[in-house]
Formats: structure tokens, C-alpha cells, sequence
RNA sequence: GGAGGGGUGGCCGAGCGGUCAAUGGCAGCAGACUGUAAAUCUGCCGACGGAAGUCUACGUAGGUUCGAAUCCUACCCCCUCCA
């Protein structure tokens, strides 16, 4: 691995966030000149962000926290076309609304993870529909259009992708590698942007960016990648139980944020450090070296660590603890996730069925059965033998009913 | 506009008048083994119901039939070729 000079780059080549750049030397060469001006485009298709995006908002991060200052480009414009990039698909388009909505959340996001200001390093949230909305067809066209080859975009592997297995590609999406090229350069024209990120994925998106800006601008600017990321096992990052890992509370609970972090595997663990905490290398690299069952140890530091940068200290050291009781004292632990019942509705007995239903804990009566057939359904850690059992009071142990589906997930019932 | 092909459960993909809530694979859930890991093996995997069974589902709407995902008609959407 090549030495870099400037912080930003020598420190996301050592944590493994360097994939593809156009021309790393020269970037390396304009960082050590002084601050610089980056962005990173979000799609605004949820009102929350998850841990796929984790990669590139920690990437912002890092080019704040060495002295440079982030643009957060919100794809409001382009939103409403939808990325072909690694799509079979077209994705069905959303309205205004939607979008002015998923903006407020995705905001709410990136206030975790970076400061933002109009000085200096702080970081700014731009909306493309600004200059996308009002674009004029004929003069873009005749201005922009005429720089981008039919032929060339024909060999791009989002378009390449869609033609070889067949798949319709409207002309429509067809346009969407031409208008983000055009926000790198509105964005080096309105924020002297020098630098796009973002995944691998988007390196043909990028790389037309750059193109597009030295053709009309005759200025030089760059793209880099981050690699795509996946566990060692080969599946795709972020899928739980519940679907997506959301970063933000509302959408998935800082204990179920933790526990997700908790649950990876070994040969991810020193990866997962460097990528996703700030923590220094020489420390992570004695955590990865733990071998067998203390690797447990460096995965609970995992999660605590990725978890303070989402959810804040006090959430973190929550969920660890909460994990510790569960897990490791076999405790009842007062955060679990809680349903409260009627105290008369208890007294009375409620069928555990609808309860592991009502707790969350299965999605339907018939999974809840299921569920316990299979053995998988406990009360107070002791298995569930009968469908028709009823949990009353007298399953009260230190002021709550324990409910598990499986080892790992539990809940708890209090009256109330 | 013409000719042909196609739309099946979260995804891929069989089925082509009854035995189809629909083969198989992936994903998911649970059990065993372990370390709240991976790999492996086992079971489950539409909803309601204790069960019998009832309902919803194979692009949409009708029809034929004792009976349709399977046949017919119209419509919608997609693909390929032609104009």
C-alpha cells in the first residue's frame, strides 16, 4: 500500500475505504495544498438511511475530521428518475411529498455523523432539485448533451447490465448518468467541489462527472470509490430479522443496532473496526488478532464503538449493557424490547400465541405456533411445550415475563 | 399499426383442467453443534382456526366447466421482430 500525504487519504487507504480513484497522486498533491470541498450523492427512497450507507457517510467523516469540508448532495432532482446502476429494474417513482419527507429524515441522519456550518469545514446539505427542477431541455442539451456519446454510454455496466439480460431501460433512467455528471459540476462551479466519493458501484457515474467538468470547465476533478461491501461469507451487508438495519432509532432500536454489530463474523471484525469506527489501528489490530471465543470481546468493542457514532454515548452504553444482563447473567434487563398488558388482562391469562405476537416476537399466530412446535418459543427461558399455555401473573419474575424467540430475541411483558 | 413471446408466493423459477397454498433454488425463522461467529445437519416457511376446515393468492375484469394458475374473451403492462 503507497503512502499518502495528505491525512484524508493516508487514513482512508489504511482503513480499507480505497477502492478506484481517478488520479490519487494529484488528489493527494491538491489535498496537501489546503482544505478542499467533496460530495457524496443520497438517494431520498426512504425517510432513513441504513448501514449500506454507512460506508460512505463514514468516508464524509473522515474528510471533515482531517480539515476538509463535506457536501451532502441530496438526489431531490434525481430521485425522480432512479439510479440504473446495479438495477434490474426500474424503481417506481416517488412524489414531491415523499421526497421533501425522506429529505427531513435522511438529515436527521447526518447530523450524528457530521457538524455542519457555513465556515471552514462545516458541513452543507444541498438539494439537486435546484438546479435540476428548472433545467431548460434545448439549452442543457445543446450545452451538456453534446458532450456525452451515445456509443460511450452504451458501454457503461449500469446500461450494459439492463441490455445484455434483456430488461427494459427507459429513457428516462437512461438520462440519469448525464444529470449527475451535471451536479459535479454545479457543484464545483457553486462549491468549488473538487472530489465526488461514493461506492463502486457508482465509479461510471463518477467518472463522467470528472469527464464532464474538464470538458466545459477545463478543471480538474476527481472521483473515488469505496469497495463494495459484503460479509465474508459473501452475503450483503444489513438484513435482520426485522429487515433492514436503519440508522436512525425510530425505524430500528439502538439495541437492536447493537446486537446486529454484535452478531458478526469473525473474519469480518478487524475489517468492520477500521471501516466503521475511529478507533486507532494499532488497537484494532490487537483486537482482530484475538482467536476464538475472545474474539467475542472485540465484537461487543465493535458494537459499542459503531453504535455511539449513530445512536450517541448514553444508547450505546444502554445497549451493551442491556446485552451483558441478557446474555451473559441470563438477567432480566429493564431495555429489552417491552410490551405492557391491562394487569386485569393478565391476572385473567393471556395465551402466549397472541402475546409473542403482541410482543413483536412473530409476525403472525400461525409463525408464533410454528415457532413453538419448533421449539424455539421460551417463557422466562424455559421452553414453550404447549400451544395452549397462558401466561398470568404468576409468571412474574423480578416485575416481568420473559419472552424469547430463540436465543437471541427477546422481549418482556410488564402489566400495566 | 402487424406478427410472435411473456406477466406465478420476498426474489429466481417450474407447473399448463382436478390429487396445487402451487416442484425446486435463494433469502428468512427455529432446533442441534459452538463462542450471541462461520460452515454443516434437521425442521418450518400465506392468513384465521385446537382441529376439521374456511378465506385470500398465480397481471386486471369477465366467461366456459361439476372443477381453472392451467381453456376462452376483453383490457393493462413488458420483451423481440416487422412497418
Amino acid at each position: 500500500m503507497k503512502s499518502f500525504r495528505s491525512d484524508f487519504l493516508r487514513t482512508v487507504s489504511e482503513r480499507g475505504f480505497l477502492h478506484q480513484c481517478t488520479d490519487a497522486d494529484a488528489l493527494d498533491q491538491r489535498l496537501a495544498e489546503g482544505p478542499q470541498v467533496c460530495y457524496i450523492g443520497f438517494d431520498c427512497t426512504a425517510d432513513s438511511l441504513h448501514v449500506g450507507s454507512l460506508l460512505p457517510i463514514m468516508m464524509l467523516r473522515w474528510w471533515q475530521k482531517t480539515g476538509n469540508r463535506p457536501i451532502v448532495l441530496m438526489g431531490g432532482g434525481t430521485t425522480r428518475i432512479g439510479d440504473p446502476s446495479g438495477k434490474d429494474e426500474a424503481r417506481k417513482l416517488l412524489s414531491d411529498a415523499d421526497i421533501a419527507r425522506n429529505m427531513a429524515g435522511i438529515r436527521g441522519v447526518f447530523d450524528k455523523y457530521l457538524s455542519f456550518g457555513d465556515g471552514g469545514s462545516g458541513a452543507v446539505m444541498v438539494n439537486n432539485a435546484d438546479w435540476l427542477d428548472g433545467l431548460d431541455y434545448i439549452g442543457f442539451l445543446r450545452d451538456y448533451g453534446r458532450h456525452f456519446t451515445v456509443n460511450r454510454m452504451l458501454t457503461f455496466e449500469s446500461v450494459k447490465l439492463r441490455l445484455e439480460r434483456e430488461q427494459p431501460l427507459s429513457f428516462l433512467e437512461f438520462n440519469y448518468m448525464i444529470l449527475q455528471a451535471y451536479d459535479f459540476l454545479e457543484l464545483k462551479r457553486r462549491h468549488g467541489c473538487v472530489l465526488q466519493m461514493g461506492g463502486s458501484d457508482q465509479w461510471g457515474n463518477i467518472v463522467n462527472g470528472v469527464e464532464l467538468t474538464r470538458r466545459v470547465d477545463q478543471a480538474e476533478v476527481f472521483g473515488l470509490t469505496s469497495p463494495l461491501l459484503t460479509t465474508a461469507s459473501g452475503a450483503k451487508m444489513g438484513k435482520t430479522a426485522q429487515g433492514a438495519v436503519w440508522l436512525n432509532a425510530e425505524r430500528l432500536s439502538p439495541y437492536d443496532f447493537w446486537q446486529y454489530w454484535r452478531n458478526t463474523e469473525d473474519a469480518d471484525v478487524g475489517r468492520f473496526l477500521r471501516l466503521f469506527t475511529e478507533m486507532p489501528l494499532d488497537e484494532i489490530a490487537r483486537l482482530e488478532a484475538l482467536g476464538g471465543a475472545e474474539i467475542n470481546e472485540a465484537k461487543k468493542i465493535l458494537a459499542t464503538e459503531i453504535t455511539r457514532l449513530a445512536h450517541g454515548d448514553a444508547a450505546a452504553l444502554q445497549a451493551a449493557e442491556t446485552a451483558r444482563k441478557t446474555f451473559e447473567e441470563g438477567a432480566l434487563a429493564e431495555a429489552l424490547p417491552t410490551v405492557t398488558v391491562p394487569a386485569a388482562e393478565l391476572a385473567a391469562g393471556i395465551p402466549v400465541v397472541p402475546l409473542l405476537v403482541r410482543s413483536g416476537l412473530a409476525a403472525s399466530n400461525g409463525e408464533a405456533r410454528r415457532l413453538i412446535k419448533g421449539g424455539g418459543a421460551r417463557v422466562n427461558d424455559a421452553a414453550v411445550a404447549d400451544e395452549a399455555r397462558k401466561i398470568t401473573d404468576a409468571d412474574i419474575r423480578d416485575g416481568a415475563v420473559k419472552l424469547s424467540a430463540g436465543k437471541k430475541r427477546h422481549a418482556l411483558v410488564k402489566a400495566g
